[in-house]
DNA sequence: ACTACTAATGCTCGTTTTGAGTATTATAAA
DNA sequence: TTTATAATACTCAAAACGAGCATTAGTAGT
């Protein structure tokens, strides 16, 4: 039968929080803009630039998204894209603990900053003080081997006493297929699955606030990253994933780079989010073929050696191409 | 300054809408499960199976959208995702029409159906009712030149007195890049943007029943294809802009697909997403080496021809590629 | 001024992937 | 048996890609 409008009271109503994680690069590192926020009964824990929608004051969403940001932190971004709608905080909270239920729409901003922006409150972290396991400037990170892989097995040959019996994949072949274990290729693009598979073995401290009946268990500890306030490292997770995913189809890259750069400052900036693996002439070739950039006709001289062309980013290229970006094949080994 | 948590009067709350734009393939014609649904005053529209969230009876969002499409059509639908949460349901509608206001999340569903199936409610309906210039199944449809490039370039061409001079792409470019027009590329991926564009120019429907103060200038008629209520058709936009990107890069396809087929089925299912565009012995190629599939060792005969093999998914795929899917280079030529 | 060092840039080359054919084979229907 | 129709097999050139060597134009030190 059919629907019949909801009369005035009975619309189910609940709040909506906007986050938002704005992305940069340091000097080759990638960072994210965090508050400190005081969550219920502990102290201040990191946090994203967040707060409520509120239809009155905000025309959209996003408008509403840069005024709570501008608000905590001074920051104006430009580029902002929705990431995804997250139906509760923690996933596994309690029903009771959610009244009113709070829904959270993430959003990754990505931005330019140098030394000369001052923000007012807030401050850079890096991407791999949350995500450890996510590092791989200095070759495949060893917190995998001392910590994450064995926690994670010792998780996956655990009893599974309340789960049916024809799960889709086990959790071996999760393990095996989020984090390239036995011969797997590592992709760069599933941080979240990653995030999501140490939250369902408990592991990160999420978890257990969350779920603090699995606690003793799972002790977790800080060795798997700084935990964040409420979702907000899953959100995290889903921003980097995002951006590592579009940097490929889309030039996003150059929303983190500066009016004129080098083509070596640009591969450094592609490999902060991607990690380090590109062969510099073919970058060069790539990017060039592609019509990414055009010189500008300046040279950057004290870069160590020859002097480098400054180039900019051809913004027509979005006209030419059907999906410009830093077509890096998926899955390259390192 | 920081945030005070609001207080419990001051929560600013609003509806959620859940809307499931659920998508199939019938001999080679791609279709979505349409319910009439009575708007406010008019007679009744063509609409998605969607309704309300409502935290106390739905634990996710995912639960929530789940029954409502139940509900409303009797269909379980095994393979979702979640596309995008608009703010508002008509994006120019005026802010006293948006009290509560409703913010609706939209879904992409795919599935196999056969005729054995039968639908408690509703039907299903050709996309291309709703985007007849998306249809290239007959190479390029007629109505661009007939209608809707002519109708844009109008608009194009119109003064604009009220928007800002430094517009970063102005009209005609925008025309160019979703379009295609004067030597640009069909890209099959941007829906989304040419239906918006149609919205901006106030020839589909839906931006005349927002913007009523445009309908005499820009009358748009049917010729821009099947008006959806609220939001609808820019959701069902959004769904085909995915489903389009998405099956390039992981193996979604196959929800589409009945357990076994032939490799001639899958190319013309992936044809009636993508346009018709494929080489059929590179095809096969293609999705073999690629492991996607493997044969089951039967035979399928009255094809018209010689016999085909039968075909199934090969689930591990998804263990050993990181982007398995079916290849095909975005902007192809016809 | 000359030399050593460094990084940018230019170029080559073998391999893989892709696009576009032609040729062959196994059925059903006439 | 013939013919039509599609499935399948194979070929080949062009383009894209991965990896390396070679050259150039600066800086820093003598």
């Amino acid at each position: 039968m059919r629907r019949e409008p909801l009369s005035r009271k009975d619309v189910p109503s609940v709040e909506i929080g906007l986050n938002a994680a704005i992305a940069s690069v340091h000097n080759d590192e990638p960072v994210v803009l965090i508050v400190k926020e005081t969550a219920d009964s502990v102290g201040a824990s990191d946090s994203l630039p967040s707060g409520p929608f509120s239809p009155r004051q905000h025309r959209t969403l996003e408008i509403g998204l840069r005024s709570w940001v501008r608000e905590q932190t001074g920051l104006d971004f430009g580029y902002v894209e929705q990431l995804y709608t997250f139906g509760d905080r923690g996933r596994h909270a309690r029903a009771e603990d959610r009244d009113p239920h709070v829904v959270s729409i993430g959003y990754l901003a990505l931005t330019h900053t140098d030394s000369a922006d001052d923000l007012q409150r807030g401050s850079w972290h890096s991407w791999y003080e949350y995500f450890p396991w996510e590092d791989w400037r200095r070759g495949r990170p060893s917190i995998l081997e001392t910590t994450v892989l064995p926690r994670l097995k010792a998780w996956a040959q655990m009893p599974q006493m309340h789960e049916a019996p024809s799960r889709p994949i086990d959790r071996s072949e999760r393990v095996r297929m989020c984090f390239g274990a036995e011969g797997g290729a590592w992709d760069e693009e599933k941080v979240l699955d990653r995030y999501e598979l140490l939250y369902e073995a408990g592991l990160v401290d999420e978890a257990q606030r969350d779920r603090p009946e699995f606690a003793v268990a799972n002790s977790g500890g800080p060795q798997f990253g700084t935990p964040m306030i409420f979702d907000h490292r899953r959100i995290l997770a889903t921003a980097i994933s995002r951006v590592r995913a579009k940097i490929k189809y889309r030039p996003v890259i150059f929303e983190l780079m500066p009016q004129e750069f080098t083509l070596y400052e640009l591969q450094k900036t592609v490999e902060a989010i991607l990690g380090p693996h590109l062969h510099k002439q073919n970058f060069r070739r790539l990017v060039e073929s592609a019509g990414l950039v055009e010189p500008t006709g300046q040279v950057k001289t004290r870069t160590g050696g020859r002097p480098a062309k400054l180039f900019r980013f051809r913004r027509e290229v979005v006209l030419e191409r059907p999906a410009p970006g830093v077509r890096v094949k998926p899955g390259r080994q390192l």
